[in-house]
DNA sequence: CGTTTTTTCCTAATAACATTAGGATTTATG
DNA sequence: CATAAATCCTAATGTTATTAGGAAAAAACG
């Protein structure tokens, strides 16, 4: 058990170091301009023992979204259980993703700015993932309707579009502007014109306390 | 004038051959699996007869968009002419764009997948001109505000996120799912529930010929 | 028309880069 | 210590963007 372990803990470190410096310099230069001498150099390795760990450039690409994702799922029911109603649900689910953006902000530019434009992103464990990810909105949505919150004739897919449109306009924004602002700034106002869209009309503004 | 007319049409000709070419070629394959030659073959050229054109893959990539999204800034204004109201003046933006999207897929496609992943995208004409494109956005809800039919308390660059943020994503997705679907299913439902973030409170939702 | 200049294009390098071959070195195993 | 397995490296190989240098075609001009 013991050698086992020490073997792959080298083996998962020199991994884990790989992959750091590949979002590193991805996230830095882009995909383009970044090559596997750069990332190898970085890593303190040649190319060639790169190709140990990895397939190739795409492969370490698709890599490290997938960490980054697969990790966000695992939390997120944490992070939702316990909050009653829908619209308590939603106001955590936005203020906890992008917290976790803002706590990794490398694996989020990569996710938004690099892996949709590559081909096979469909067939990704990412997309898989990030469907779920998205899914649980449904969910959220329909329970709304069911206890009242939101109105009857709410599409819940329409209402999800809305919600993760404006999420990923804004993440994308911040991204693209070098991150030189507070993700939060005028998220709350936003927030509350989204839950407009969705709450039955009759509840005012008021009750937040709900 | 007849000869320079001649000599601008003939080279204009075959600009507009590559162009035509790289779109196609782009739109199929992505930025990274099209090579020079794939787009020079098509074009009906050698490799090295596209750089007398244009300074290369990338020139070539950035050209694409900053003639369409400047065509469509263009027609903006007229397409809004006339339109009396800001709920009605949003809905005619979402539905034209829309239109737009579905008839130049190809130009949507490089814009919405292959530009904002380029290091130089805030830095190009393209950028410039999508600015514009969503300031205008900015304006119909200060009016909206201004004749009452929008809260007085909406902030306008957060309706423009939200705004913004729904049809880019409804456009994505349509994009990434290879238009198999019409753009425009469901699209009433979405608009309606976008403007009852941003409509007075009091007026209710029986009022469509408003 | 014939000559000169300019435009347009091509074949053949060059250079950068991803990936692979084949073997050396180090580490684990008995 | 000897052997097997793992990790790694130097040196190819192959693909692709870009450039050099000049040919072919078109235009300009006497």
């Amino acid at each position: 058990m013991a050698r086992n372990n020490s073997k792959h803990n080298s083996k998962e470190h020199t991994r884990v170091r790989i992959i750091n410096s590949a979002k590193q310099l991805f996230s830095e230069q882009g995909y383009q301009k970044t090559t596997v001498v750069d990332i190898s150099r970085q890593a303190g390795l040649s190319e060639a023992a790169l190709y140990e760990y990895f397939q190739g450039k795409e492969d370490l690409l698709l890599t490290i979204p997938d960490l980054w994702v697969s990790e966000l799922l695992k939390d997120l029911d944490e992070q939702l259980f316990g909050i009653q109603g829908a619209i308590n649900k939603l106001r955590k689910y936005l203020w906890w993703y992008l917290r976790r953006v803002e706590q990794a902000p490398l694996d989020a530019k990569i996710v938004y700015l690099f892996l949709k434009t590559n081909a096979n992103f469909l067939n990704t464990e990412v997309y898989a993932n990030v469907k779920k990810f998205y899914s649980c909105l449904i969910d959220i949505f329909e329970e709304g309707q069911t206890n009242g919150e939101m109105r009857p004739d709410l599409d819940p897919r329409s209402a999800r579009d809305i919600f993760v449109g404006t999420m990923d306009h804004i993440i994308t924004r911040w991204l693209l502007k070098d991150r030189s602002y507070s993700l939060f700034d005028n998220l709350d106002h936003t927030f509350n014109l989204l839950v407009a869209a969705f709450r039955t009309e009759k509840s005012n503004s008021a009750d937040y306390m709900n």
